[in-house]
DNA sequence: TTACTGACTCGGA
DNA sequence: ATCCGAGCCAGTA
């Protein structure tokens, strides 16, 4: 991770190194990124991802264990948790038991 | 350059 | 536990 590395370029970085089965927050991934309190910006970046990317986006989630998206966006991100075994309980995930802990 | 936007979070009620 | 107001700051126009 190079001095000249965007916000971005980190929070792309971070994101691709969730594992399945597992989510984090957005204010978690504002941290890893070196800016605490850029949580909101990281929900910016994901909201303009390139067409087709590979990033993992669907495993962040807010600090409820909610789902943040609306409308079709969030039955895809459901969906996907699902895929991966990530259970909800009331439309909300257990963060202790699929939290990301490196 | 300035002005808004908002896939968020915190703290108080 | 839930709700709401205020702050946040990288992108975007």
């Amino acid at each position: 991770m190079s001095e000249t590395d965007t916000f971005r370029q980190r929070v792309y970085q971070i994101i691709a190194a969730i594992p399945s089965g597992q989510v984090t927050t957005y204010g978690n991934v504002a941290q890893l990124a070196g800016s605490p309190r850029a949580a909101r910006q990281v929900g910016g970046v994901l909201r303009k991802l390139p067409e087709g990317s590979s990033l993992p986006w669907h495993r962040v989630i807010n600090r409820h264990g909610e789902i943040s998206q609306q409308g079709e966006d969030f039955k895809r991100q459901r969906q996907a948790l699902l895929s991966e075994g990530v259970m909800f309980e009331n439309g909300r995930i257990d963060l202790e038991k699929y939290g990301w802990k490196w």
